[in-house]
DNA sequence: GGGCACATGTAAGCTGTTACATGATTAA
DNA sequence: TTAATCATGTAACAGCTTACATGTGCCC
């Protein structure tokens, strides 16, 4: 099948940006992409060295810790470009918080509320995050022709955020109905 | 850190919902849980296995293809409610839509205006299909009980859908915006 | 009798995380 | 001088997918 290393993507786009130590990357990769993209250090070394093997980045400074920055080549300016423009690997899903919701006969009413609001509060917390994130960008005039790709990922953010906020609300007030003494229907199980 | 194997959850709650064999749980997994879980063969049989181990399961009918049977057991239960109330593993986000867009200068406005409909269009499907579950499952009259939470994740499906919608919709008209710079539009190539 | 859907498993291998080992630099 | 942060790497391992091996029952 031969599955292409989205590592590599993310590496060479990340110091497309700016050039930068391994340490960095992780760093940037966390802060910058960490809405939708992660990676450890695990896969970040061992993927530079094989840029680097591959001319794709080059090395500045000695491997002595501390002195080294990673920066990208023309070679590895094309690979980029190669790399984006093939077709996405579809990620299996796994929400662990529907899975619990599907089954949430076993876990009773209390419990979904209480899952549901977390995910609201954290859908919160995210779009005062994206706000934060925008006005940085509207005030960094450094990376111009980056923004308005960059300004599409927050708006993706703050769609599916927002999103998840009325669907919470709307899931809440059906929890709330299902036990609700209006109709006194089953009144049993609640605690 | 003990990660919890969150098969066994999947495993043990479609089994709460019916008796089945292992190939039929993958099928159920596939078409039920598909939106937002997803497991293969080499996973199933395994968490089959160790579940009938512990007297979680048990296997009606012999071993021999095409007549054993997977049932859920009162343990098994027990178990399932105790795997559904621990804390939701956090999946590291991997999203190769969002990593390309954000690279995106490397591949041009066409590129992501491409990549931005498609999205939309895999969203309209989605959402075509959440209607048709819905019908579905007013119609069903089997699992009154189950329901109420199925719909909850009907409803989650069905926002994020919408969101995905007006995010393309957003998105292509900045992107539209782009290389039209002023109000003298280029009228090339558009889809 | 050939093909297909159903059914159960195993093994190889890849991806990615975590923990560990090591050391430099800087600030308290 | 101690602790924290920066920095680079490796090794072990967990999780999951894919491909393979094997067999049954049914329908055309």
């Amino acid at each position: 099948m031969m599955r292409v290393n989205q590592t590599e993507t993310a590496v060479l786009g990340a110091l497309s940006v700016a050039p930068m130590t391994g340490y960095a990357l992780r760093e940037a990769i966390r802060e910058v992409l960490g809405h939708f993209w992660s990676e450890s250090f695990g896969q970040i070394y061992p993927t530079l060295a094989n840029l680097e093997h591959h001319r794709l980045v080059t090395r500045r400074g000695s491997s002595r810790p501390g002195s080294s920055t990673f920066a990208i080549t023309a070679a590895g300016r094309a690979r980029l470009t190669e790399l984006l423009g093939q077709p996405i690997q579809p990620v299996p899903p796994r929400n662990g918080l529907m899975l619990r919701l599907f089954f949430g006969r076993h876990l009773g009413p209390e419990a979904c509320r209480s899952l549901i609001s977390d995910a609201r509060a954290d859908a919160r917390r995210r779009l005062a995050q994206y706000d934060t994130i925008r006005h940085q960008l509207e005030a960094d005039h450094s990376h111009q022709q980056d923004h308005p790709y960059w300004l599409l990922t927050v708006w993706a953010g703050e769609h599916t955020a927002r999103a998840t906020i009325t669907w919470a609300d709307q899931a809440l007030a059906a929890l709330e109905e299902m036990d609700a003494p209006g109709n006194q229907r089953n009144e049993r199980t609640r605690r």
